[in-house]
DNA sequence: AACAAAAAAAAA
């Protein structure tokens, strides 16, 4: 009869309640036969399942599979109580620990390869598997602990003459005719390496909803006695029940209807919005760049484009990418009151925030649903209806279950991380398979991201997806990277060359090519601001006195923290109360800052309380919308400055106290013959944070030649013009070449450090070792993240409880501790000096954070603070050993200086 | 000699 258990089988265990765990549960273990058939359920209705291009019962059976390591006495002695003597008679002394992975390769692709022959076919002509190949399929189910698994000979040696080899072979038979798999066609090596990335990522996911105990409860061994009877009746309605939980149920994409469909306030699409509702895209997986201004309506632009692509069946979901957790907590909010137009009316697609921090997020955590909202069954219709936005809670509760969400919103780090050999990258890779990868700012990049994101577009094509990218302007050497990158993935080795240099700008690629597409500016849009060049610091200092005495919104963006905070100074002894803006302030301050100076100089900002002047770093540089009557600027990079001057004169406003479109720039004049000093006799600290003078010397002087940046009409030009590498003085070109050098060295360190598609999934696809962790971003010198805290009643409070009340209860502990945290440098401050009497309610304070908080304790410190006048101080180390004192001022922020001596 | 902002970090 078919799918009969074995005597012994089902007594082998595959999850144990881990000890502890309440005990009014049934079984204490779940078997293992049961556990497998379970995550295949799981795997077989699994929306995203239907793109590997498996029929059901093959893939059913790939995925029962992939816990077959767990036959071994190594896995089943793991827990004493539950050996099953049944089948193996007394537990032995002594058990070999082995990995059940690792084990599991090995009996697949080695002991019960006869066994599992039958899943295999051959092709017309008569062509078969390659054992190699097989083997890929066998990696991609076993590697399910989060990296691939490599087979160790020895081990295969022993356990081929194991007994419990022959329990292998009797449960993948047992399987084997549970599912009865038609035979797999031999597939192409494109198709092998498609199929079996994306059998890893299944095989993760599923295992992952297919473990919970809620969702799944333990059976007795006697439950499975009939197997193929357990997975039609308990296996696969649980499993649906458990998609419908976890947030993942079907969904139906509606028909592509117009932007007015999506988005109710846009009566007239601008002209990049008109170009693409109408445009004829590629066949295929696409890739659509578009450049234009900010304000001109790209992200509904690109919504479009994302919903036409997925109308069309190219794709069934979206995620939107972003540089910041905070544009990505901007782009939540926006996303959210659009995406059900994605989807039919009766759908309920997740809609989830995807960043380390997205949890933080009130308006996120607002929409978590509970486990069961989703579950159709169990939700009142009513509640169905009001529930506009929403997520189920496993999906939230972590940022890479978050990525598996029909719509996702969040950092690009989360989805670069499914090209970098970090643990569970699959899981990465499975929630992006599918899904329109919509990229925004991209520009914002250095080398080291550039090149990942150009190894991201080149897996997600190779996987089949399409991507969007979105700028203002991207320079022609990144977008022909980009371009080509994306190509690469769709095996297009033949170079594409881009002439455009028309903007606004589409760019096209597909399979069978690419197109450049110029479009008309948004009307009302353009812009031209005269650029005058300033040489001291002394006289924008007076200019920026005599603005604030004439009533203007004034700022300057200074490059250095330590700069912001001396000019700061410097304009109060003239009598200039000036804001101070940068990120060395605790986070609750930060935010507190940033919501004043929103107020003061944003978008409904009044005439009378705009009068003032803030001194910034480069925070205010992107996404905050604020607006400026006068505009100074240290000199940067010139795509920093062409964002920086969108900050002046950003609104349409009545009046203003001083009317001039001119921004100013503190910058050494760029005479021909600059000496290695050039930038840095004037602006030290810029020297230090830009390190390429040559780039800013070609920014000075072509904002000098032309005078003023207009938008869209130079803009191109303009950065063009300072990238241009031929033309580097002989004055600037050592420091110039050094810069270039780390450039290019981060660049080859991304990729080495990324993951190669067509070599599958293997441990030789990237450095998968466990010891090696692969960041998203390098970090160019070490930071560390300094929590204030006080001392209050014997006890350690966060900052921010004692600024705000409601972050003092017991629930919000995580976080006030949160926005508690200052960055800093570990050179200015690498430990925190706690006095005696307070060691234990500092190591108590610790004890409450999260298990990386509490062990990093060289990059995690607590640094107690003592209210002085005007803010508070606390004393630490930096890294050379000297004894430092650390001041936290209200208004200027925290400044690391030298100890007093004695 | 001098240093922005930015993200990530537990398993099935």
């Amino acid at each position: 009869m078919a799918g009969k258990v074995n005597d012994g089988l089902r007594f082998f265990w595959g999850k144990a309640r881990p000890a502890g765990q309440a005990e009014d549960v049934t079984a204490p273990t779940h078997p293992l036969v049961a556990h497998m058939l379970d995550v295949a359920a799981v795997a077989v209705l699994w929306p995203g399942s239907s793109r590997l291009g498996l029929d059901r019962r093959q893939l059913g059976l790939l995925v029962a599979l992939h816990d077959m390591g767990k036959v071994t006495p190594a896995f089943q002695a793991k827990v004493p109580a539950h050996w099953p003597r049944q089948a193996l008679g007394p537990l032995p002394d002594t058990v070999v620990d082995s990995r059940h992975d690792v084990d599991g390769l090995i009996l697949l692709d080695r002991v019960c390869a006869d066994v599992l022959a039958p899943l295999f076919g051959a092709d017309a002509d008569g062509l078969e598997w390659e054992a190699d190949d097989k083997a890929q399929l066998w990696r991609a189910v076993a590697g399910h602990h989060g990296q691939p698994v490599a087979i160790d000979e020895t081990r295969a040696r022993t356990l081929g003459h194991a007994a419990c080899a022959a329990h292998a072979r009797e449960l993948a038979g047992l399987l084997l005719d549970v599912f009865r798999p038609p035979p797999i066609p031999v597939p192409s090596l494109d198709q092998l390496r498609q199929l079996e990335w994306q059998l890893a990522g299944v095989t993760v996911v599923t295992d992952w909803i297919g473990s919970r105990q809620d969702w799944f409860p333990y059976v007795q061994p006697d439950d499975v006695a009939d197997a193929a009877g357990y997975f039609w009746n308990h296996a696969l309605p649980r499993a649906q029940h458990a998609l419908a939980r976890a947030g993942l149920g079907p969904v139906t994409v509606a028909p592509f209807r117009g932007i007015g469909h999506l988005f109710a306030h846009v009566q007239v699409p601008s002209p990049v919005q008109a170009l693409l509702e109408e445009i004829a895209l590629p066949a295929g997986p696409a890739l659509v760049v578009i450049e234009d201004m900010t304000g001109s309506g790209k992200t509904e632009a690109a919504l479009v484009v994302a919903h036409r692509l997925m109308a069309s069946g190219r794709a069934t979901g979206l995620f939107v990418a972003l540089p910041t957790m905070a544009t990505a907590n901007a782009m939540f909010d926006r996303i959210a009151a659009a995406y059900r137009g994605l989807f039919q009316p009766s759908a309920h697609p997740s809609l989830a925030l995807a960043h380390g921090r997205a949890l933080l997020d009130p308006r996120f955590a607002a929409v978590v649903a509970p486990d069961d909202a989703l579950d159709a069954a169990a939700v009142p219709q009513a509640r169905m209806e009001a529930a506009e936005v929403s997520c189920a809670a496993w999906l939230a509760g972590e940022s890479r279950r978050a990525l598996l969400a029909q719509v996702g919103v969040g950092t690009i780090d989360q989805a670069l991380m499914a090209v970098l050999p970090v643990r569970f990258a699959t899981i990465r890779q499975a929630g992006l398979a599918g899904k329109v990868l919509l990229v925004d700012e991209c520009h914002a990049y250095d080398p080291y991201m550039q090149a990942e994101m150009a190894a991201l577009l080149r897996f997600h094509a190779s996987m089949g997806g399409s991507a969007i990218l979105l700028s203002a302007t991207l320079t022609k050497a990144v977008r022909q990277k980009l371009v080509a990158a994306f190509r690469a993935g769709l095996q297009q080795e033949a170079p594409v060359s881009l002439s455009s240099t028309a903007y606004p700008l589409v760019t096209l690629v597909g399979c069978d090519g690419m197109t450049e597409q110029p479009c008309a500016p948004r009307p009302g849009l353009a812009r031209r601001i005269a650029v005058r060049q300033s040489g001291s610091e002394a006289a924008v200092m007076v200019d920026v006195v005599a603005a604030a005495g004439q009533g203007a919104a004034v700022a300057w963006v200074r490059n250095t923290v330590d700069d912001v905070i001396a000019t700061a100074r410097a304009l109060a002894q003239q009598g200039v109360e000036a804001q101070v803006f940068h990120a060395r302030f605790a986070m609750i301050d930060r935010l507190a800052i940033e919501r004043d100076v929103l107020a003061r100089f944003g978008r409904n900002s009044m005439p009378a309380d705009r009068a003032g002047v803030l001194v910034a770093s480069q925070v205010i540089e992107q996404s905050l919308d604020l607006d400026f009557d006068v505009l100074c600027t240290d000199l940067a990079p010139m795509d920093l400055i062409i964002q920086r001057a969108g900050r002046l004169r950003r609104h349409q406003r009545a009046a203003r106290p001083i009317d001039r479109d001119e921004i100013c720039v503190l910058a050494p004049a760029p005479v021909d013959d600059p000496d290695p000093e050039w930038i840095r006799r004037l602006l030290p600290g810029t020297a230090a944070v830009y390190r390429d003078p040559a780039l800013l010397w070609r920014t000075a002087r072509a904002l000098l030649r032309m005078g003023t940046i207009e938008s869209p009409g130079n803009v191109r030009d303009l950065i063009e013009a300072a990238g241009d590498t031929s033309i580097t003085p002989e004055g600037l070109a050592t420091a110039s070449s050094v810069a270039t050098g780390h450039g290019l060295a981060a660049h080859d360190a991304a990729r080495r450090n990324i993951l190669h598609h067509e070599w599958g999934y293997t441990p030789g696809s990237g450095l998968w070792e466990p010891d090696i962790r692969t960041p998203t971003r390098l970090e160019e010198r070490p930071y560390v993240t300094v929590r204030l805290g006080v001392l209050r009643a014997g006890q350690v409070w966060p900052w921010a409880a004692l600024k705000d009340e409601t972050l003092a209860a017991a629930h919000a502990h995580r976080r006030a501790w949160a926005l508690s945290e200052v960055s800093v440098a570990q050179g200015r401050l690498a430990s925190c000096h706690v006095a005696e009497d307070a060691r234990e309610a500092v190591a108590t304070a610790r004890a409450g954070w999260s298990r990386w908080e509490r062990e990093a304790d060289d990059r995690f410190l607590l640094l107690l603070l003592t209210e002085v006048e005007g803010g508070a101080e606390g004393r630490g180390h930096n890294a050379k050993g000297h004894a430092v004192v650390v001041r936290y001022d209200n208004r200027y922020g925290l400044e690391v200086v030298p100890a007093p001596a004695g």
